[in-house]
DNA sequence: TCAAGCGGATTGTCTGACATTCTTGCAATC
DNA sequence: GATTGCAAGAATGTCAGACAATCCGCTTGA
């Protein structure tokens, strides 16, 4: 039996269900960035005690989906366009890395499942449905990111992503970023496909600039 | 005034106390890895209630310096070579890149700043304080991080550098590695002093590298 | 020797409580 | 009219205690 398979099965317990959830909720954009969650609401609303309830914002807090302020308790943090650049930054320097790493050792099946989810967010793409678009596009750059051989950095990444995530909804909806997007996407995927490590970080690096130039938009737009 | 000076002062609460103190420990080794914490006596050590307790440990569970498996509890995760080497990786991207930043955009109190740590790191070194070695190298490098014009690399940073922190010392007190340590960081800041970038960049490379081999020698010997 | 079963220890979760702090609206003052 | 001061209500920080579910180690029996 291989060592290190971790076979340990994780009970949902009622904190990982509520970290999830609300997780999920502020992707959605549910929550107004800016405004203020009051524990008893959330408890009642989710249903569960003001304990379980705490611990899963500490949860959040330590991801920096939400920010708790003593004696104020927590709210949404409102993202700052200096801080969406400094995280679009970062982004660019983690993915282009994968990107990289991933066209010189992907395997035959993920480059199949990247081809998929390549033609899941060509046909999203077509829709309008703005919601599929950024989900399709999170898991193309995730079986990247899973494949480049470095934990570590897919683990990070995810943590960067989530934080952006709720306007990257809102860049995606620009007239015809959808399609550019999907372009520089396939540009991606035939560098990977084609083991050609120096095109693929290329491909990766114009993605993400041209990424941040819409989302720039769309938050210029929106103020 | 200026619109995002932030005035608020944090009143400390029983939970980050308890955070930082948790964290301290950690740092320290004060808990072995793979061990497990009991709930129980880190309340009564801790002079705590258990909801308080178990809210500093989310804390730390999301910052992947503790982990908890569900009916088994909080412990003390053992840091393999293999992650151990992913984060070295990732510090590289990161530090590579925020020295470079660095080197073109610091300031000059800052610059005396950093020459300060260094010569708090040189005193650390000529003495046998392992502790007192790697809380100094730490400083030289926030620094450069703070640096960089970008939180978030400085950020990210910081919650890997925490995850290793535990055999930072191991490493430094090998046989001569603190001072040749001295001598690449010393030339991190000259170059960072001279504006170079490009000199920068390769000297923490070197810097990383050298750290790197000298944890895995730590590492090999310990086992 | 090995498997089954039992009991203590530990965690997951809830309820309820209370002091402290913040917010908000209103009254009083300049 | 604007600002200050204050008081009531709301929300948070923290604790104590409780109980079921689960895990771990040990004994017992085959």
């Amino acid at each position: 039996m291989p060592p290190d398979l971790n076979l340990r099965i994780s009970p949902r317990t009622v904190q990982r269900e509520t970290v999830d959830k609300l997780r999920l909720a502020i992707f959605s954009g549910l929550f107004q960035p800016g405004s203020r969650l009051i524990e008893s609401q959330l408890c009642t609303q989710l249903g569960i005690s003001r304990p379980s309830l705490r611990e899963a914002l500490r949860s959040l807090e330590a991801e920096r989906l939400i920010e708790i302020v003593p004696n104020r308790g927590p709210s949404i943090p409102s993202l700052t366009w200096e801080v969406a650049t400094a995280i679009y930054e970062v982004r660019e320097l983690l993915e282009v890395e994968a990107a990289g790493r991933c066209a010189s050792r992907i395997s035959p099946e993920q480059l199949r499942e990247l081809e998929k989810s390549l033609s899941a967010f060509e046909a999203a793409a077509s829709s309008n449905d703005s919601l599929a678009q950024v989900m399709t596009a999170a898991d193309f750059y995730s079986i990247i990111l899973a494949n480049c051989g470095n934990p570590i950095l897919e683990e990070v990444h995810r943590g960067l992503v989530a934080r952006i995530s709720f306007f990257r909804g809102r860049s995606m909806s620009l007239d015809g970023r959808a399609q550019s997007s999907l372009a520089e996407m396939k540009e991606i995927y035939e560098s990977i496909a084609a083991g050609d490590e120096k095109a693929a970080r290329k491909a990766s690096k114009n993605h993400l600039l041209k990424a941040k130039a819409a989302a720039k938009m769309s938050m210029d737009s929106a103020t």
